[in-house]
DNA sequence: GGGGTTTTGTGAAACGTTCCCCATAAGCGA
DNA sequence: TCGCTTATGGGGAACGTTTCACAAAACCCC
């Protein structure tokens, strides 16, 4: 048979593997693989060729017994939300050039199902958090963060453990009523999320939304006419919640809502009750996702460049994991208003 | 300070912490942990309050080098098709009252970008990968099937390597064809996704799609009514593909696609050219997602049960995970049409 | 009660990395 | 040439788990 050195056949190849193929020492093999000091050119050339010849791949688990696992997890609720396909696509593009992998939880809407994901994300060692939007209790996220690098998205509380992205949703919310107030609205009602009771966020989405939202109304004078509804952001969440703003005795002229999926529903509920749409009722979504965009819809819609939200949260992380930066980081992003086809002035004016 | 074998304060708790706390070697935790043979309900009992009483969590990395990670891999190339949201509903439903974790890569569409992400999967020791339509080559698959348990979705290509759940897209294509032929249409045309040359898989389900509809269209005496028409799944390729066959000399009367939202690209290129739908032009989608369902589109499509496409794939994966079966197996679905507003007899008729 | 089998439990060796600490070599100023 | 600093490389101990091999105890059937 052959010689004892010989590589067993169906073995992964291992560091020890480059090392003795290379005639140097596994510290030196580690060295070259994570770039650390110390190491001179020729040795650099002979491990990377061993790497090469033996098509090494460090093994991530034996990694994250000692080091980094070069992982990065993503925790969202569901994977239908376009909004968050548009900010995993910044994170991606932002993360590409590195070593690190995304990894995605998609854990549900269930906060302990949320609480589980993120979890199992720290048992596997991974080096850095993106948590958008959770729906776990806020203490726990906190304790998380503190042993792991993480970047909240979406909640506008910010703390000194973790880094957070945001967009100014109190903004959106008075760009939207100031365009359809400048139309000639003033019925206009909101539907919002239901905030997430126990979780002790006090500064959601939903809730800085909806206070933008009354001090613009405030602010024109409206304070009348606010009209809040909650609802679930989801296409039944919106056409529920058309159905019952639709059919009250003093229907808005104009609806806006903080998810463009729950518009839909919405336009599910109008078209239903043969109420057209900007003709009879002005709609408004959020978010900019393709939803908005699609014909024959039209959504007027409030865009929150979700990309650069997933870039920037990546970068941020990034920063933490490798130790670049050791202080909390807040980003707010600035929303901008995209008219569309499903807003105009009300009929009776 | 304290005595020697106080837990230092923030050090993770291992399996020896509970071994100590409970009295027993950590052999014994172990077995208790993997429900292995051997081990008396006392024995069971005394571990499981040590564990309850110390919070642990088995360390996933660490397990990694020996074992299980409990950790399942799913391949996508992005998020955004609502097909494989259904996919992964199934996939977590059959999974969530297990141990495993799964979780997501989202590659892209480049073949590259998808063969980094399966590596990244087997190098972190995931116990098991599904992979949804994978764009890499065929021998890359098999070369990791050999050596992790694997299920592809989508393709036809059965291995003894790998199990299969696909959809029988021919029959799919054929209950279109037969809907529109007994509305009375024939010059009917299919949009269908390029096949992916270099990649090596003979039985994608663009190819089976294609087969299967230009069987029928023979079927009914139709072969000199074939036109077939490559586009990208998304909705900017089904736009383009929409204004090329409505504005030919000889323009269809029904066109049908592969995907929902090429459909619903197609229907904008029309909305465009002011054609109506279903009187001009009637359209139909594949896969059923949400998209189809929203008011106002109401397209008619293809449902192909992805929970169930995807549950069965997480069943049959955990089988062959836990060693029970080590046959590979194929299961196939039967689409069903579903019928809505974007069909109707040809105007001219 | 003697031989067997079965059950229950343990010690210790892996698994593939990283990194602390040390040894040696090289460079350099006097 | 001496003593010092700096650059380069290696030995070997962790990291937290599983599992192999074995020992002890318990049971069982004549």
């Amino acid at each position: 048979m052959g010689g004892a050195a010989a590589p067993r056949p169906n073995k992964r190849v291992t560091i020890n593997d480059v090392a003795r193929t290379a005639g140097v020492s596994t510290t030196a093999v580690s060295k070259v693989l994570n770039n650390a000091y110390g190491v001179s050119p020729r040795m650099q050339e002979k491990v990377r060729a061993a790497i090469a010849e033996l098509g090494y791949r460090p093994h991530a688990a034996a990694r994250g017994m000692r080091g980094r696992t070069y992982t990065i997890g993503v925790l969202l609720d569901n994977v239908r939300n376009a909004f968050f396909a548009d900010i995993l696509d910044g994170i991606r593009e932002e993360l590409s050039s590195t070593e690190y992998t995304v990894l995605i939880g998609a854990a549900g809407f269930e906060p302990d199902q949320q609480s589980r994901v993120i979890r199992s994300m720290v048992d596997r060692q991974m080096d850095g958090l993106i948590l958008i939007a959770p729906g776990t209790p806020r203490p726990e996220v906190l304790a998380t963060a503190a042993s792991t690098p993480t970047v909240v998205i979406g909640h506008h509380d910010s703390a000194d453990t973790h880094d957070s992205v945001a967009d100014a949703d109190d903004i959106g919310a008075g760009l939207v009523v100031d365009h359809l107030v400048g139309l000639g609205h003033r019925d206009i009602a909101l539907v919002s999320a239901p905030g997430s009771k126990a979780a002790q966020w006090r500064r959601t989405p939903e809730i800085v939304l909806t206070d933008g939202y009354t001090e613009a109304m405030r602010r024109h004078g409206l304070e009348q006419h606010l009209q809040v509804h909650h609802a679930a952001y989801s296409d039944e969440g919106g056409f529920k919640a058309g159905l019952t703003l639709l059919t009250a005795e003093r229907r808005p002229t104009a609806i806006m809502t903080g998810a463009d999926v729950a518009a839909l529903g919405i336009y599910r509920a109008a078209h239903e009750l043969a109420l057209r749409i900007p003709e009879d009722v002005s709609l408004v979504g959020y978010n900019n996702t393709a939803l908005a965009a699609l014909a024959p819809v039209q959504l007027t819609s409030v865009d929150q460049a979700g990309p650069d939200m997933g870039s920037a949260a990546a970068r941020m992380l990034i920063e933490r994991v490798e130790g670049r930066r050791d202080r909390a980081q807040r980003t707010t992003m600035t929303p901008r208003l995209v008219q569309r086809a499903s807003t105009a002035a009300p009929r009776g004016r």
